[in-house]
DNA sequence: CTGAAAGCGCTTACAG
DNA sequence: CTGAAAGCGCTTACAG
């Protein structure tokens, strides 16, 4: 009637130790289930001719052990195919794992969003030996960003998260960081050129290639206004580059106005749109690629334009939700700041513990929100 | 230069255990750190006044021990505001949580993927102590299904998830296997009137309202068709139900023809769709609400409409991908078998485990995928 | 450079 | 109905 599958590795078949070291469990109803033996440190000390204590210092590429040693336990290690069990280690480890997470405060709802994000998962993982602390800084401030990873101690804090600038402050305060034995992890917005160990964020260039994709769809003709927080930040600019791809390629009725620049702030993005709006009448399409949403709305809302004017804006947050549900948004792309912070930790735990700690880091998802798939 | 928050859980100060027991750790660097004391169950045996073998027969609702000892226990518990550390629990369990995943084998594309998702997914949660078997039955087959769960034991399997079919036959051998002691997880299409333990899947009526709002931005007036599996799949039923609730309030120039049904299978979704598309010629869009994509598509091609109509289809499998990225599909809505099958492995370690072993689940999200953001 | 022993926070037979 | 002891698979001082 049916067909079975063993879904787990079968890896260990392939090893040394499932031919002959089948442990035979007896379970309650009397059945005989053979179970294909874990394969330990203790095996592997055994098999290698060291002690416990070698194995782990090995495994966890510890100083102080001589070549021949370990020549000796990763042999085993590859003959007997131990895969070391996390949750014992981490059990194990008198230390949690410290994560810093450095985020940006102000009125910028994607940061707040970000910052509580950290706050929820660091509740999460705190069972799980890794401690993460959040550190606000102010915004847009290099020398915030620079002084809070000096402040940084590789004894409390094996891990930093942070949301790169591109400016040679930080550059130096990362390289500086990393030298003291803290493994920095870039999130949002990357650092390319440095030897930050890892990145955790979307495809910005996707992002606005789907953001055109479903402007073209949206109004197949006419003028589209492009917002923007800054062109310096590398996030922007690259949803821009994006958005420009598509809609030259295959929208070419699709007239691209803009962009201007609002700081991610309130006003200054208030003035901005109006003035899109009033040098271009007749506007089909607003996209904005920063964090000023409320003040954008507001513009288009004085000019009587927002139920007219086919709306993208980028990440959940108050005023995108609201205009979401109101009809002043169309549709919403978003980065999953929950889904970052976890990334950041598995990243995290990976860096510490060694390769085999977390699942490879897959590329986030670019999400889309309508108001009918609002989570 | 910047403010400092602990993300961790502050449960502990508010408890009895923080004010007079901050354990301090000595770190390398010479920084004395304040760390909350974990509360363990050792504290709680102490604290009750009773052994460690008790405790733990309360946290795990076993049964024999006096209800003044219980009370005893569930005091201390509440006073120290122990939260039992999980990675520990599983460490010591002697068995590995067994989950019995159940899937329809075939042509239908979304349940390869979902089986394919299953093997994935547990083979990196079998490091976490649990085991995932899948077992592939006949489609379509109340019998088969039924079979299968009567072949479930609960020594060997502690849960089980089931797409259910929501028939007599399915009902009576979930009820005998809950009978056995085996919890049931309802995965993609649910069983409402049962005692299923709990349901994973996305809000299929939120799917409908979803495609309705995309396929009235797409195309704005006109005639739009329906296709679907069976309208006696609940899911199905569901998605058409909310796509004509939006479709009808806000969109009323669309008009909506069919649902026609072609068993998710491509024969008969080819042909249904043909005589479709010959009923209503200048069809502006089409929705499948089914599996059946590869037949739809072929008719679409064949009528040389493929690139002219809105098609809006479920689930990134090998023909929508294809679609999109030709452009013959304008959008997928799907919903992640990868994370359903880590919400089912999350519910049964919630089930097995007692109430605090997993978060809470959160309804799973509907996703949207265009050809620029495909993972 | 290497090892024996204790311990992380739970669970499990086994004995009473 | 209850408890003392051993153990899960690792890591960590401490001693050599």
């Amino acid at each position: 009637m049916f067909s079975r599958c063993e879904a787990g590795s079968s890896r260990l078949d392939a090893a040394g130790k499932a031919g002959d070291d089948l442990r035979t469990s007896k379970i309650d109803g009397g059945v005989d289930l053979q179970i294909p033996g874990r394969v330990t440190v203790r095996d592997l000390a055994q098999a290698a001719g060291v002690s416990l204590a070698t194995v782990d210092r090995v495994l966890n590429g510890r100083p102080g052990v001589r070549p021949a040693t370990i020549a000796k336990v990763e042999a085993a290690i590859a003959r007997l195919g131990f895969r070391r069990d996390l949750t014992a280690s981490m059990l194990a480890r008198a230390r949690d794992i410290g994560l810093a997470v450095i985020i940006p405060e102000g009125s910028n709802q994607f940061m707040n969003r970000l910052a509580e994000a950290a706050q929820a998962v660091g509740q999460q993982v705190r069972g799980e030996r890794l401690r993460l602390d959040l550190l606000r800084i102010r915004a847009l401030d290099p020398g915030a960003l620079a002084g809070a990873l000096d402040g940084l101690s590789p004894d409390i804090h094996d891990c930093a998260a942070i949301i790169a600038i591109d400016m040679a402050e930080v550059h130096a305060a990362v390289e500086r960081a990393i030298g003291r034995g803290i493994r920095i992890i870039t999130l949002v917005s990357d650092l390319p050129h440095s030897a930050r160990h890892g990145f955790v964020g979307i495809d910005n260039v996707a992002a606005g290639r789907t953001a055109a994709s479903l402007m073209g769809r949206f109004c197949r003709m006419g003028k589209v206004g492009l917002v923007a927080g800054s062109l310096d930040l590398r996030d922007h600019a690259e949803r821009i580059a994006g958005f420009r791809a598509v809609a030259d390629a295959e929208y070419p009725r699709l007239e691209i106005v803009g962009p201007v620049e609002g700081q991610d702030a309130f006003t200054a993005t208030y003035e901005k749109t109006l003035a899109l709006l009033r040098t271009h009448p007749g506007l089909m399409g607003v996209y904005n690629v920063g964090a000023g949403n409320a003040g954008m709305l507001t513009a288009l809302a004085e000019m009587g334009m927002n139920h007219t004017v086919a709306v993208i804006a980028h990440e959940l947050t108050g005023p995108t939700r609201a205009g979401l549900a109101s009809g002043a948004v169309d549709a919403v792309i978003d980065q999953g700041p929950e889904a970052e912070i976890r990334a950041v930790c598995a990243m995290a735990r990976r860096l510490v513990l060694g390769a085999d700690a977390a699942p490879p880091e897959r590329p986030l998802e670019i999400r889309i929100f309508l108001r009918d798939n609002l989570p």
